[in-house]
DNA sequence: ATCTCAAATATTGTGTCTAATGTTTGATGC
DNA sequence: GCATCAAACATTAGACACAATATTTGAGAT
């Protein structure tokens, strides 16, 4: 039983099946491969090397997700998209952050308040500069941890599947985003901090709301909808 | 061109994969597998009569709906499950089927009215005889139509996920359940010929409540949560 | 001699690949 | 137009490499 060290293993090899969705997940989102598009196994494999099974892995775990379509016996379609949808997603989105921030003000404990004002300290502090990587993930930590104060397990598997719709890099590439995200975040903090539910829940769901709105007019030029009207 | 017939339950047309997360689904929700366990591919395989492969799928899309965690290279272990989480579910059920009616409610055509109006009808002859198939699949049929009025897309996926945590005989055999939702049901499609879209939000969701209320007593009988408290 | 503990080895089971099978689509000939 | 056939492709099976865990073995300490 006893712990035989922590040599941290860097080369941890993710599955192939999972950076094959992430890839196809981008694709999708930034318009490079566009609704109602064929994802051919052969093909998708072919690019990038490996053999069709871990693509095809990736394409029913895409399928859970919404993003693409299985015709039996036909093959995998890129699902449409379009503005409302997205806004949709987000709307969705807000409503669970938002009852999942609710929560965690009336059970958060002072050291986890503690805790989130550090990481949003750090994230204050990189504003100045412009270290993007690192402020997607203290912000990634920071939403993280609230949502985990409830334990609200099927809540917050809802939430992730609402979040990928997100594109990975999104937030650090959006033009004062930081800005507007470093004032919600602290209208969050103020909530918990206050044990107030309402204003906890009321001011994430105005959080992400924002952030839907400036996605939907990123996505709006990369054009990435399948219709117009 | 047939198959010389082993014992092959399993019919041609519909994929392996969707079967077997089917049929595990239905183990996982009626408490014949344990949250905690471990789902090996081979036990499964065998105990069906088919190889690994499209198992292996069925738990890959039943990971993207929450039932099943990976641990990479160790294996698929079911999800905890807990009361709250399947109310969480419905919350999530409800509200979005809510907001569906309600958006249906603005945009419906008389024609679709009357549509649904003879599929209550269907029902409502049905509750006096006991086929429970038929009834399920009417059920699933006047929701859908519902659901699809207002094309919203995402909403729609979203819903579908979430109800998959619902048994899918489960409707048939709650005792009390036809009536009430007889009832429910009408409250509904009143509120759409009215159009009037907080009617149909509100019946909706007190609809899909009750039905998440009846369903957490029968998960209680069943003895399907991980932990007790 | 017995116990402890870690290195060596065996076992189990996933992750990926290759190949066989079946289905769909579209072209070709009538 | 309609049947037939071939190519394209999804789907399933089977095989194997390798990682994770369990078991055994053996050296050193008591």
């Amino acid at each position: 039983m006893v712990a035989h060290g922590r040599d941290v293993k860097l080369r941890r090899r993710p599955q192939l099946s999972e950076e094959v969705a992430a890839h196809l997940r981008e694709r999708i989102m930034s318009g490079q491969v566009r609704p109602g598009e064929y994802l051919r196994l052969e093909h998708v494999a072919e690019e990038l090397g490996i053999s069709v099974t871990p693509v095809r892995e990736a394409l029913v775990a895409l399928r859970g997700e919404g993003f693409v379509q299985l015709q039996p016996r036909r093959g995998f379609i890129v699902s449409p998209l379009s503005r409302v949808d997205v806004q949709d997603v987000f709307r969705v989105q807000a409503d669970i952050a938002g009852e999942l921030a609710s929560r965690a003000a009336t059970v958060i404990t002072d050291e986890q308040l503690e805790n989130l004002e550090t990481i949003q300290g750090q994230l204050d502090m990189l504003h100045t500069t412009g270290a993007s990587v690192e402020q997607e993930a203290l912000n990634h930590e920071f939403h993280r941890q609230i949502n985990s104060v409830s334990e609200s397990r099927k809540l917050a598997w809802f939430l992730a599947t609402a979040v990928r719709y997100a594109p990975l890099s999104f937030y650090g590439e959006i033009h004062g985003w930081t800005r507007a995200s470093r004032e919600d975040h602290h209208a969050v903090l103020d909530a918990l901090h206050k044990r107030d539910p309402d204003a906890a829940r009321f001011s994430m769901h105005r959080h992400i709301t924002h952030a839907g709105d400036l996605l939907v007019e990123h996505l709006d030029k990369l054009g990435v909808w399948s219709e117009e009207s």
